[in-house]
DNA sequence: AAGCGGTTTGACCAAATGGTCAAGAACACG
DNA sequence: CGTGTTCTTGACCATTTGGTCAAACCGCTT
């Protein structure tokens, strides 16, 4: 069902539409907060007809975890190392930032994901994220032993930009709590861009 | 039970028992994914004791969660509008770090509840936080409009202190799968020092 | 030691939940 | 059409889980 190449219209479809119903009921309860059965509510269909295309609850999660890890490292991906650092990370935290606005969701799967230890997904970071991780920091440690950039921890550098962008989609509720009417991704990009701006001087320091 | 000030020696320990396994539970599965099971495993006692000291799963819960959140705003209750912005700010990031290494499982908690929307605190954030909050950043706005710091929107300013510090204890298993051996906590320090040494010049910037 | 209130728990319950299955419905295609 | 395959689901099952309760068990005072 779930492997092979020749998937029908039917399967195409429907997958799709559980793993759509599958991120809404995961990103919001968690993995064991989320039923089976209200994610077959969400997708509109019968619970055994959830089983007919996933295997169990835990391949639902799992299969949603792979798909969406690309699109979700696809900045940093991007991340050029013979661009302009200073606007090559600008570029990257802009990015994550409009990711955080507009796939709140993906954000808060994954938060749950990490909070809980990644028992479901260690194997997947792994390999994946500190691959990807650990290439672009030596990007960035080029940039400084080139002069480019003033010194900084890269690793702690592309922590800062995880921690500063995703907190705007995982404590949403706190964020728009303390905000009240003002919009926060407005303030959030005024206030990354000077942060950035601060943070990575135009040039190098050239000290000592 | 759970009210009146008269409490036996043997209701302040299993009481403080109690907590103790919750806060481990609950941080490391949510309130959905942890059982009463565990947390009695973890008390060592049995179900239906935890029971005769608290009403429900969710009002332990909501016990830890109001009981830690007066630990958890002390950094911030501490900053001194009297103070030196810059010493004060960095005061505070350096004592929410700390906090993060010293108290993962509590940072956790209310990572996970707010994560889930906080379903269950909504109240208590609002009065407790809001007002608290709001007070600090007139303090901060203060030391702008009298040129004692660079202009930043006071928010803001807060929400990244927070997620920067709490990304170290809520992403834990991420940044040591990518940090491998090297301590995080460490290097974070050295980080957060320099990101807000940049970020918050010893002298406001007076231009214009 | 008797008695009494606070404490503890084994046994139990109803609801929720992940998952199965056989039979029926819809579809593809000669 | 007819027929074999793909989909779909009502009914069902075993387990888990939050919660109850009556009976037993302290630990203290008198």
């Amino acid at each position: 069902m779930h492997d092979q190449q020749p998937m029908t219209r039917i399967q195409k479809r429907n997958t799709q539409t559980i793993l759509a119903a599958a991120l809404e009921v995961f990103s919001a309860q968690g993995f064991r907060g989320a039923t089976l059965d209200q994610i077959a509510a969400e997708a509109g269909l019968s619970k055994p007809n959830l089983l007919y295309y996933f295997p169990s609850k835990e391949a639902i999660h799992v299969e949603l975890l792979c798909g969406l890890m690309d699109d979700w490292l696809a900045p940093l991906r991007a991340l050029d190392p013979d661009g302009d650092p200073r606007s090559e990370l600008k570029r990257y935290v802009g990015r994550k930032l409009e990711m955080s606005r507009e796939m709140p969701r993906e954000s808060r799967l994954f938060a749950n994901e990490i909070l809980q230890g990644a028992p479901r997904f260690e194997g997947h970071l792994q390999t994946e994220l500190k691959a990807l991780v650990d290439e672009k920091a030596a990007a960035i440690q080029s940039w400084i032993d080139r002069g480019l950039l003033a010194p900084l921890h890269p690793h702690h550098l592309l922590f800062s930009i995880w921690a500063l962008t995703q907190h705007y989609a995982d404590f949403d509720v706190q964020v728009r709590m303390i905000l009240g009417e003002e919009d926060p991704f407005q303030g959030a990009e005024a206030f990354l861009d000077t942060l950035f701006d601060r943070l990575l001087p135009p040039e190098a320091v050239r000290s000592g």
